[in-house]
DNA sequence: ATGTTC
């Protein structure tokens, strides 16, 4: 610990921690970034966190680090870890306290002259349809009957309720429902907190912004999302499984924690406690874990379907789906079992993905059929001040990353030192000058989430573009902020 | 991220 690390580099954009670095580790790191972005990295010590990650039983490939890692809670954010699924582990610690937080786009047939005259008013109705902040209730209380259908069919189930259509199904990952839910894996707290909470955006880096298509970088790629005209507006949602999702993480660590000796483990950092995946209880936070992802998926299709009304509302016309065709929603925090070649040999493992998101390539069966010979959209949210991208994955991400790449921007600043470098009102200011309206829950942590907390987006992406894990499609800029 | 110190 605290030594300094060796990386060596690979090309413009890679470079590898040696298994040399420390005894205990398995497989080796590779890191994800260019000069500069290696620099930030080196700052807050997450490359710690990727080595550490590499001591996991039954890790296979790499232990990978994205161009937006930074630390976490045992594994860095912006981490991707495959398991062996006969002899690895799960660790809860590696898909993190949201489980299931995503973004979901959705894109209007507005242009951005359009709404220039409306965006106070949208603002304050997107603002009251969306309930938001630390602890906050959300737009439907759950009975227990209904929170159970929640916690298996996740958007499904929303969908049958009323919230949207089953076309956005078709264009959310695992569809809204993520097989093999446990409910009766999950605590009564947990239960009890999300009953409360779903179709509430909460705080945090958690947001709905209305964007403006900016710049088209591939013309065929964006046509095929639906994204091809300059100007166009379009919505980003930015949530997880909010309280319920959190006691889950919390309830499987401690587990977990419990476990170490008894399984024999020895990790470098307790943070890293994980279970067996052959285990009941490994097996158990999977089934719980699963209840997490399925209603964050529900609670996104129910802010979604807020978000419809709110435009409806004030461009004075029926809240039909079709004039806001969701593109896709992707998720960020999960664990799951995929199979890839390793080594020349097929072989099924369960890939952490924490802050990582999916980005399969054209061709791969999982990606909607009206995407499949472009790849699966890959939503890439950005800081509130600048931009946000679209891409889709690439081929390399099959070889290199577990069908994964990067999931935002990333944090640059802790929040205590974001707040000691803005304050609320100044930012509130420098939003307004730049075009960007915004509508804040508490102004008191608006400042964690400034720009200046975070990594230029634009250079985080064009690792990955040029890493060859994903495409760039389209950049948007934001218009509108609603925040916890 | 988070009923932000169960």
């Amino acid at each position: 610990m605290g030594d300094k690390i060796p990386l060596e580099r690979i090309d413009d954009n890679r470079w590898r921690i040696p298994r040399r670095y420390n005894d205990a580790m398995n497989v080796p790191g590779i890191v994800y970034a260019d000069n500069e972005l290696l620099e930030m990295i080196l700052n807050d010590n997450a490359l710690q966190q990727v080595a550490n990650v590499a001591t996991l039983p039954g890790i296979v490939g790499h232990s990978l680090g994205m161009p937006d890692i930074h630390w976490g809670y045992g594994f860095p954010v912006g981490g991707v870890a495959a398991t062996d699924a006969e002899s690895g582990v799960v660790s809860p610690g590696g898909i993190g306290f949201d489980i299931n937080c995503g973004v979901r786009l959705l894109a209007t047939d507005l242009l951005r002259d359009q709404i220039k005259g409306s965006v106070d008013r949208l603002a304050d109705e997107l603002y009251r349809n969306l309930p938001s902040g630390v602890g906050g209730d959300g737009m439907r209380l759950l009975n227990e009957a209904e929170m159970r259908e929640v916690m298996v069919r996740g958007a499904e189930w929303a969908v049958d309720e009323g919230y949207g259509t089953a076309a956005d199904l078709e264009v959310t990952e695992e569809n809204g429902r993520l097989a093999g839910a446990r409910p009766e894996a999950v605590s009564r707290q947990a239960i009890l907190r999300g009953m409360k909470q779903l179709g509430s955006l909460g705080s945090g880096n958690h947001f709905c912004e209305v964007q403006v298509v900016d710049h088209i970088y591939d013309e065929k790629a964006a046509e095929a999302l639906g994204l091809a005209q300059k100007g166009q507006v379009v919505v980003t949602i930015h949530c997880g499984s909010r309280g319920f999702g959190h006691q889950v993480a919390e309830d499987y660590i401690k587990l977990a924690e419990s476990k170490q000796q008894q399984y024999g483990f020895n990790l470098v950092d307790r943070q890293l406690a994980c279970l067996p995946l052959q285990s009941e209880e490994g097996q158990a936070y999977l089934g719980a874990m699963a209840c997490g992802a399925n209603f964050a998926w529900a609670n996104r299709q129910l802010l979604m379907h807020g978000v419809r009304q709110a435009f409806a509302s004030v461009f004075g016309r029926k809240a039909r789906p079709k004039d806001m065709p969701m593109v896709y929603d992707v998720c960020h925090n999960i664990a799951k079992m995929e199979e890839y070649k390793i080594d020349g040999e097929m072989k099924r493992v369960c890939v952490h993905r924490k802050g990582a998101t999916r980005a399969f390539p054209a061709g791969h069966p999982a990606v909607p059929e009206k995407y499949r010979a472009v790849g699966q959209p890959v939503l890439i949210p950005g800081d509130m001040g600048r931009y946000s991208f679209m891409l889709v994955g690439a081929p390399g991400s099959m070889e290199q990353s577990f069908g994964s790449c990067c999931h935002g921007a990333g944090r640059r600043l802790s929040r205590t030192a974001a707040k000691k470098a803005v304050g609320s009102k100044q930012l509130i200011e420098m939003l307004e000058n730049k075009g960007v309206t915004i509508r804040v829950h508490s102004k008191n942590l608006l400042a964690e989430e400034a720009p200046q907390a975070y990594k230029d987006a634009q250079q985080v992406v064009n690792v990955v573009h040029n890493a060859g894990l994903a495409q760039l499609v389209v950049r948007l800029k934001p218009m509108i902020v609603v925040k916890g």
